[in-house]
DNA sequence: GTCACTCTAGAACGATCGCTCTAGTGGAGG
DNA sequence: CCTCCACTAGAGCGATCGTTCTAGAGTGAC
């Protein structure tokens, strides 16, 4: 489901066309879904959102050093969209780019999935020692450099995109300054 | 032209709506560009392409220190996103986000551009100061950083991802050799 | 004037869109 | 057994898509 929408976008994905692939008649995607396309498409974003924010932990906890892990992380990620020949990574990148002009609903739910991301994401940095605010920022930088390594790196079919932006985060990582670090849990002070 | 792809994109941008506000039937579209839709979007791509890669030196000329510049630069931006009611700014990103697995002719287009953006940013930081790796890879950070910050200021209509993608890139810069002042009047030490 | 040609103008075409509607199926409760 | 109801199944709706087609206006050469 996400799967189609990440591929060729909102527009572009019909109703039928996630009908057969789920192997549902259309009548069936209306009797559970009432909103139609929309809240198909919000249920496909909300459930993206909530798997991707897994992943934040997953890459990151293994590297003792913050700058490093970050680094390493866009590699990564640089990786998989090679070997997936330049396939998306993110649906929620390619929807919000189409739709958040055009359809203010849809809009606030990726909005929402961002915000959660935001959340996440500054909440884990603390708990790595950056301030509050650091956390934020570096959050925010992270997302915006990776959403826009997605995009060059598919339309350039190159992981150069993706690769630069993880070092140019992961310098400006480095830079800040870090409290005590607190083992696994979040800081006390 | 480049304007209803720039807030719809590809997909929801119809001929007849291009030819409607073009004041133009749909007949001289297709006399003017026998290839069709992907050929008038190639067209508007290529433009728009040509128009933003002069903003950079406008941009970054007036300031002396390449980061600070860097930063005033995401801020401008922010600002514009904002005035203008969180419209999108880069029909380019858009686009490609849409297209990219899915149009080959197109996508190429796309990645026609981008290497053109590439490839001029590279020029213009490696004529104030940095070494050419280091200029290749700090317009590809601004790339992604820009294009990521712009998909979610318009998804959350905020301006803070991009004020914190300019914050991180321009320190990044800052943290970057930069070699005896090249040539003109672009100098910082 | 006539001819050739470019370009305008928009009706019309088949395909496909999101969505609605009706008919039918299967199993739980009485 | 029958009834009820959630759900399946897909035909059909009007709208709109990208594209093609025909008809005609404008212009320069002869």
């Amino acid at each position: 489901m996400a799967e189609l929408l990440r591929v060729q976008g909102y527009a572009a994905t019909g109703i039928q066309q996630l009908a057969r692939t789920a192997g549902a008649p259309t009548g069936s995607i209306y009797h559970h879904f009432k909103g139609g396309k929309r809240e198909v498409v919000a249920a496909a974003l909300r459930q993206t959102g909530a798997v991707y924010i897994q992943l934040l932990p997953l890459l990151l906890d293994q590297h003792a050093d913050l700058a490093t892990g970050i680094e390493a992380a866009f590699a990564t990620a640089a990786d998989d969209v090679g070997h997936t020949g330049w396939a998306n990574m993110c649906p929620v990148g390619t929807v919000t780019g189409e739709i958040a002009d055009v359809e203010p609903e849809l809009r606030e739910v990726a909005a929402g999935v961002i915000a959660s991301w935001v959340d996440e994401g500054t909440r884990y940095l603390a708990s790595r020692g950056l301030s509050d605010a650091d956390a934020r920022a570096v959050t925010y930088a992270v997302l915006s450099a990776l959403e826009g390594g997605f995009l060059l790196a598919r339309g350039q079919r190159s992981a150069e995109p993706l690769l630069a932006a993880g070092r140019a985060i992961s310098t400006y990582v480095a830079t800040l300054p870090v409290t005590a670090p607190a083992s696994a849990e979040n800081q006390s002070t």
